[in-house]
DNA sequence: TATCACTATGGAAACGTTTCCACTGGGAGG
DNA sequence: CCTCCCAGTGGAAACGTTTCCATAGTGATA
């Protein structure tokens, strides 16, 4: 690694003060024709660039900013830290991220190494924002930040999906389509306020609609006997006809679960999403789902962020019940009937699964 | 903003010196047990932690790498980028990212920004590797690197998945099925040396199996009108059979067209995409696709430019041609029969799509 | 001509670290 | 008892900037 060249180098080359060559170069403060003349070519003979470390150290500031997220291979975070990217990027901000794999440990190391690092401002995704260790930190030394995807305690930022609404208003959308009994399929729901947050929606707008408590599947992270469960689920509620998966990649997944245990989707499992991923629209049927704008929260938030750091008036966010819109799909239709057991289904192929002809389930024989 | 607590606090609480201070957090040099104890306390109390800043100017090291990807809505880099921050944080290196949006500008820009920043080594993707202008930058000034998905030039470190040899993977596949007249769906052709070594592979995969020359068709990057341009490409080529397109969301999306136009998949069209994305298994049919592992390249790359940095031998990556897998699914099959223009199509809806009937297609006519 | 205001410039301090060096005191070895 | 060595410690320099302050020169004004 080539020797860095500093303002000495310039200013030895250009024979005159390092403060000369630091004027001239910011513009700030006067300087004659020709010393301008000497220090430009000094520059541009070295190959000089102003070294930010030397900066920071100077003006308590470093043009970063913390970004904390639990994982990139989820698109809803990953668009959003491309929004986030985007808005810091033209404010002349970088971005500084950390993965956190929805530990909340490695919330907390990550946000004290952020500090260490001095980054101007902090943007994060949390696990549980009333109890996140990572965010007291973040309070006690009143650095600039703002949640993001988090239900906010008093007196934070947050950009986030009104889960809890949302939730209802899948609730509402069973309702209308005629389901009386359905379900809710729940991913990491201990480690994620939101999971919390849709679950209790969903419960309470099942309620409103004078329909029955939702039952609970949970599971955890691999989805790997995502078939065997939700066989065992179904079984333990047999009037089950419709499921609100947490996510659409999950309801996906749980659309092929369903097809291999012999039912069709929708007319004996109706499955609304989360999420509003692209590719629901792509798939046949098409995912009935909750539509969200994962990048414009990024953007958002890191909009607040930045007008915490020049105190500027803070960029106002949707209303809650307009942070997300439901997306009708072929997932979602009227129970074709009250789901039956025991008897023998049409085994599910590509092209052999006429909508049309009552599906009859095989689960319950193979299991 | 709480004003930062310094090494200095700490020292005159302590009654002591900065260097003892130093010595005794770092674990450099000798201290007396009382020392020891006294400055423990005194940080204790005043919460104290290092600035990153002052130390990086000392050492000339900021334990910080650059990361440059064109962006995060591709999973593809989502899931690099993810693998990559989890193998730099595990070597204690934090990742500062900038997304492109293949803009060769902008990369060169992002990668000044980041040498100024002096970040300790950079992990990069660029359009073209060639003549890459940031590429240029980093090697004049020595920095630890890695291209990631880019074919390497001379002396460059790059992890890339083998796109000439994978492409002909796939041309042999087509042929295995008896297709004769493929064509391939390219995206960004211009501004990703990738794309062009896919196609490039492509038309001699074809050439070594005594296929036709494939046809192509390129795209931008909005495939708002695909299911237009799928439409008139299919009808300057009517004998097609197949199509390799450059994505698996691409080919998700080109599916949707192709039944959009009446045509059914494989039957009439048989399609093949590239990246091997989960929800390719998901759907029906199921995606046929090369299989590559984004994460794993991701980091293998940061393993690399961890290497150069530590001066230890290179990580060895797996062999070009064992840098993907071919993944078998329900969108590619052996042509029902040579398309037959002109004809009343039965028109595609979700449930009414028996692939034992020989569509016919209607685009002919509506067109 | 003396004063003034202002441009042009360089020296030096400051930012928060680490590390070199110098200084002290005490124990061991002669 | 005198050396010598070493643990223990603090002062100060250095890293690359910016900025305050002092100085010098210049032209205009009184």
């Amino acid at each position: 690694m080539r020797p860095t060249v500093t303002i000495k180098d310039v200013a030895h080359k250009a024979g005159c003060g390092v403060a000369s060559v630091s004027r001239v170069l910011n513009g700030t403060g006067p300087s004659s024709a020709n010393l301008k003349k000497r220090v430009l070519e000094a520059v541009d003979e070295l190959g000089f660039e102003f070294s930010e470390v030397g900066r920071s150290l100077q003006s308590n500031t470093t043009s970063t900013i913390g970004c904390v997220v639990p994982s990139l291979a989820n698109p809803v975070f990953a668009d959003a830290v491309q929004g986030a990217q985007e808005a810091f990027h033209a404010a002349g901000y970088q971005m500084l991220l950390v993965c956190t794999n929805y530990d909340t440990d490695s919330e907390a190391k990550a946000i004290r190494t952020l500090l260490a690092k001095q980054v101007d401002g902090i943007l994060l995704t949390v696990s549980d924002a009333t109890s996140s260790d990572g965010l007291k930190t973040i309070q006690a030394r009143e650095i600039p930040h703002c949640l993001l995807f988090n239900l906010a305690p008093d007196n934070e930022n947050s950009w986030c999906v009104d889960d809890h609404s949302a939730a209802k208003t899948v609730a509402g959308e069973f309702k209308s389509k005629g389901h009386r009994h359905v379900g809710i399929l729940a991913l990491k729901f201990k480690s994620s306020d939101r999971a919390r947050q849709r679950y209790q929606g969903f419960v309470q707008g099942c309620a409103n609609n004078n329909m029955c408590k939702p039952a609970l599947l949970e599971i955890d992270d691999d989805s790997e006997n995502l078939t065997e469960l939700l066989r065992g689920f179904l079984q333990q509620n047999q009037t089950l006809t419709g499921l609100f998966v947490s996510n659409d990649f999950l309801a996906l997944a749980t659309i092929r679960s369903a097809r291999a245990l012999g039912l069709n989707v929708p007319a004996d499992l109706s499955i609304v999403g989360f999420d509003g991923i692209e590719v629901g629209e792509m798939v046949e049927p098409s995912l009935a789902t909750i539509v969200t704008d994962p990048k414009s929260m990024g953007a958002g938030a890191a909009g607040t962020v930045l007008s915490i750091i020049n105190d500027t008036p803070r960029p106002v966010q949707p209303a809650p019940d307009l942070s997300f819109s439901f997306r009708t799909g072929g997932s979602l239709a009227a129970p074709a009937a009250e789901r039956t057991d025991g008897e023998k289904a049409a085994t599910f192929s590509p092209s052999n699964n006429p909508s049309n002809q009552n599906s009859k389930i095989q689960w319950e024989r193979s299991s």
